[in-house]
DNA sequence: TTTCTTTTTTAGAATAATTATAAAGTAGCA
DNA sequence: TGCTACTTTATAATTATTCTAAAAAAGAAA
């Protein structure tokens, strides 16, 4: 309950009324000193496992939908059977590991900056993302 | 039916029977003169429609995952409810239309070559794309 | 060719992630 | 306090994909 004020301010102020249900998911996703990586399956797990809560799966689904049109989360392109988003809002990269499945942050200043030199009629761009494969030497 | 023995040819040599179902995908996807992104849906589409062709859902399944093992298609990384494919199997970039849904190339020249300053232990790097989301002005 | 084995195709059922629905509950404001 | 719009919820519906098991076809050997 200590922080949950700047959740509750930070709901209100992007026009989302601070219900149980979306203090609890802040908790979960943004209380942490490390930013991370989920699907909405792990979600649900962590606040039914560790937080000994109950929310149905369609309010974690609509919560976290809210929060990604927010700017809150973002949603990593990898080809899977379920949705990745990941806490880490800042511009980044990620390694993926072909063998384990396993995603990585890459920072941004490990990146050299992509520049683009085209672009779509009538589009503006949303997102520049790197996604670099490794697999086992 | 003119190069099609060529395709029979592709097909062995891989270590896959050449049946009419498979020569038949491999017309669509193969004997253009440009590359394609497509989901398994378009491409049932195409055979149904266009070649006027009944090839079971489950063996087009197959078969693109069949030749997608084999190299001859390559699995693009977006986020969304399926699977796309393309004929380009070359190391290149895409924008993604977060509106249509549509995937477009970007040639590699257009895109200056991205660094990597960064790296996994015992891993190494087998691409680096980029993939630019944008969306209507 | 005929026969045999293995691979492939197929329709339909099963699975899994996600979205839609519509009723009941709650937040925030007047 | 009461009202109204927004949320939550359980459940049904939808959609992409995979599984299954039987029938069909391919390729090799006799």
């Amino acid at each position: 309950m200590k922080n949950n004020i700047s959740f509750i301010d930070k709901l209100r102020s992007s026009g989302l009324r601070s219900t149980k249900q979306r203090l609890k998911i802040c908790e979960v996703l943004f209380d942490t000193d490390r930013t991370f990586h989920f699907t909405v399956n792990d979600l649900v797990k962590i606040i039914d496992e560790k937080m000994n809560e109950k929310i149905s799966l369609a309010t974690v689904y609509n919560t976290v939908h809210a929060f990604h049109k927010k700017g809150y989360l973002k949603e990593i392109s990898i080809n899977s059977d379920k949705s990745y988003f990941d806490t880490n809002t800042k511009i980044h990269h990620h390694f993926f590991d072909n063998d384990t499945k396993e995603l990585t942050d890459i920072s941004d200043e490990q990146v050299e900056k992509v520049k683009i030199n085209t672009s779509l009629p009538g589009k503006k761009i949303t997102s520049v993302e790197v996604l670099v494969r490794v697999e086992n030497k």
